[in-house]
RNA sequence: GAGCCUAUAGCUCAGUUGGAUAGAGCAUUAGAUUGCGGAUCUAAAGGUCGGAGGUUCGAGUCCUCUUAGGCUCGCCA
């Protein structure tokens, strides 16, 4: 239980207690954040209880006043109209959010191990192009999801399905093939997954003036499965490319995967769990042959499940995947991030292995995040019209670079690139966080990545900043007596910000929300610069100073701990 | 045609189980620095929460209808 929990939940039993004073009954205290820091630090309306007590709030609201004020961790109680307003006692909460978090460090706010083991699928690209935009939200979101659920206790596994093997596939090789003239990415001087997506491109170009095109890609996909020794050479030398350069893009996301998977090794997989399901009646055969359920019973639609020459499709790798997935972890939990175009996919996957009499089929998951439009419209990658991922991160990057050489003359080249590297990195995926999963977002390349106001750098400024006073004027045992310190609003409105950070990671990984956070976050660093502008802190008294430098020191760990829960890299300079 | 999703300030977005005067950032305007980092801080202006009904003490939030946009509906992945 959160030191917040454990505070609301002793006032509700304060409360209740009073409320039975009136009158004997049930009552379920509802306990909010009042709309302005000055009316109070947390808020108790009584509009519900007007019935079953036959008065009036502000009655209610002075009967309870009176009752919890003894209560050491209440200052003081304000009737507002029909709201009681309650104060905390500053100075005990100080002292234990501070010392909590000063004596646990980096392992503040994070939960006892539960031994729940969770399977995390997230990134799952095709081999036939790099890494784009949609990709890096796909990304910074599998990993935030990774990183809240270890440290809130669970056991994850995170997944990399790589889509390598399909008609799509096909066609990259197929261009390569015609008009490719043994090109290599050193021939070519070019990142090896970049070299790969031209050949998509091309295909789509060309198979505009030649239809035939598709027929002779469909060709390479029953060579590829036949084995033909040419098709698979070319097809390993390719994905070889495309798979080494987009593990270059992840190293520099700074993305990791437990374990890569290939859909190439579970393409088979599926066909014995439908042709069972057939056996046992749950699905049916059509007069060509091909294999169907019928979800019309849960609001799906009939959907195919083996062709009618008896070979699988997406569906059924999906089926056996999960299956499979089942079987070697045995986890409580399946979470799969795909984009929302998947939705019903998902639905009817998910609804056939239910059919299937699988019961965990329940404890599948679909992370369903929006798609990232352009002011032009859906990103198209067979028009190449994307924003690739490697470019969007080298743009980034040049900008951050620029900000730094003016504002420091005095470091290394080498150290602004470090800086200017993990700034660029910070904006991007901060700016990807700071949505909620499920929208769609509207990316406007030259207005959206910013490093100013709610983004990366700004927090990273903030952590910069802290770290560079707590190295100056001290961080260890600054002694300070808070006994009979009087707290003024913007001391408070942080101390009061770092008391809600365990919730707010608890309510992040139960919504796999990653706004919440950044929200947070964001927060937290906006009134710690209020703070630090308008209060100075070594012009005071030793004890102010040390009062201010603590806050200072338990801001920047809580900023820490929050930013790489994010997947951002905290900066001690910048 | 059917299913799902979305609509909040000029732009991009937050808004908890229904609660007080609907909030940020950017952009605009006006300010702040003898201290500890100005990638900062303060303030102004900006809204019939797509529209219409309904539920109730109370609706951006729930229900119905409606308008606009997006996604999906393949023996592609």
């Amino acid at each position: 239980m959160s030191k917040r929990d454990e505070i609301v939940s002793n006032i509700k039993g304060l409360i209740s207690k009073s409320l039975n004073n009136i009158a004997k009954n049930e009552y379920e205290v509802v306990v909010e954040v009042p709309p302005n820091p000055d009316m109070g630090d947390l808020a108790i309306p009584l509009f519900s209880y007007t019935n079953i007590l036959k008065m009036k709030p502000f009655e209610i609201a002075n009967i309870i006043k009176n009752d919890i004020e003894k209560d050491p961790t209440i200052y003081e109680s304000v009737v507002k109209g029909p709201y009681l307003n309650i104060f905390l006692d500053r100075n005990s909460i100080f002292d234990s959010i501070v010392e909590d978090i000063l004596s646990k460090g980096d392992n503040f706010a994070k939960q006892k191990t539960n031994n729940i083991k969770v399977v995390l699928e997230f990134s799952s690209p095709n081999t036939n192009k790099p890494l784009h935009l949609g990709h890096c939200r796909n990304n910074v979101l599998g990993a935030f999801i990774s990183n809240i659920y270890r440290f809130c206790g669970y056991t994850l596994t995170s997944i990399n399905l790589i889509n390598d093997r399909g008609i799509h596939i096909c066609k990259s090789m197929l261009a390569y093939k015609l008009f490719g003239n043994g090109a290599t990415p050193e021939s070519e001087h070019k990142k090896s997954d970049h070299l790969v997506g031209d050949f998509y491109v091309k295909y789509a170009i060309e198979e505009k003036n030649n239809p035939d095109l598709e027929k002779q890609a469909k060709g390479m996909l029953v060579d590829w499965e036949n084995n033909d020794s040419d098709t698979i050479e070319l097809w390993k030398k390719m994905n070889g490319w495309a798979i080494s350069g987009m593990k270059e893009t992840y190293k520099r996301m700074g993305i990791e995967f437990d374990s890569f998977e290939y859909e190439s090794n579970n393409y088979l997989l599926g066909k014995d769990i439908v042709l069972d399901g057939l056996s046992r009646g749950l699905f049916f055969r059509e007069a060509d042959n091909s294999v169907w359920v019928d979800n019309s019973d849960v609001g799906l639609d009939k959907k195919a499940l083996l062709r009618s020459d008896g070979t699988s499709i997406y569906i059924t790798q999906d089926l056996g995947t999960a299956k499979k997935r089942h079987d070697v972890y045995n986890a409580s939990r399946f979470i799969y991030v795909v984009g929302s175009e998947q939705n019903y996919h998902f639905d009817t996957l998910f609804a056939t292995l239910k059919k299937l009499g699988y019961s965990w089929a329940d404890s599948c998951f679909h992370l369903s995040y929006g798609m990232v439009n352009l002011p032009e419209g859906k990103m198209k990658s067979r028009e190449g019209k994307v924003i690739d991922a490697d470019n969007l991160m080298d743009l980034l990057f040049g900008l951050a670079k620029s900000e730094i050489d003016e504002r420091n003359k005095d470091i290394s080249e080498d150290e602004k690139n470090y800086i200017a590297e993990k700034v660029a990195l910070s904006a991007l995926k901060f700016y990807l966080l700071n949505f909620s999963t499920s929208k769609d977002i509207m990316f406007i390349p030259e207005k959206s990545i910013s490093f100013d106001g709610n983004t990366g750098p700004y927090i990273q400024y903030t952590t910069s900043r802290i770290n560079s006073l707590i190295t100056k004027y001290g961080s260890n045992s600054l002694k300070f007596d808070s006994s009979d310190y009087k707290f003024n609003q913007d001391e408070w409105n942080v101390i009061y910000q770092l008391l809600n950070f365990e919730d707010v990671v608890l309510k992040s990984c139960d919504n796999l929300s990653s706004v919440e956070l950044t929200t947070y976050i964001y927060e937290l660093s906006k009134r710690f610069n209020k703070f630090y502008h308008d209060n100075p802190i070594l012009s005071e008294s030793e004890n102010i100073k040390n009062v201010r430098l603590n806050i200072s020191i338990a801001t920047l760990q809580v900023l820490k701990i929050g930013l790489r829960l994010l997947g951002i890299e905290p900066l001690d300079r910048m």
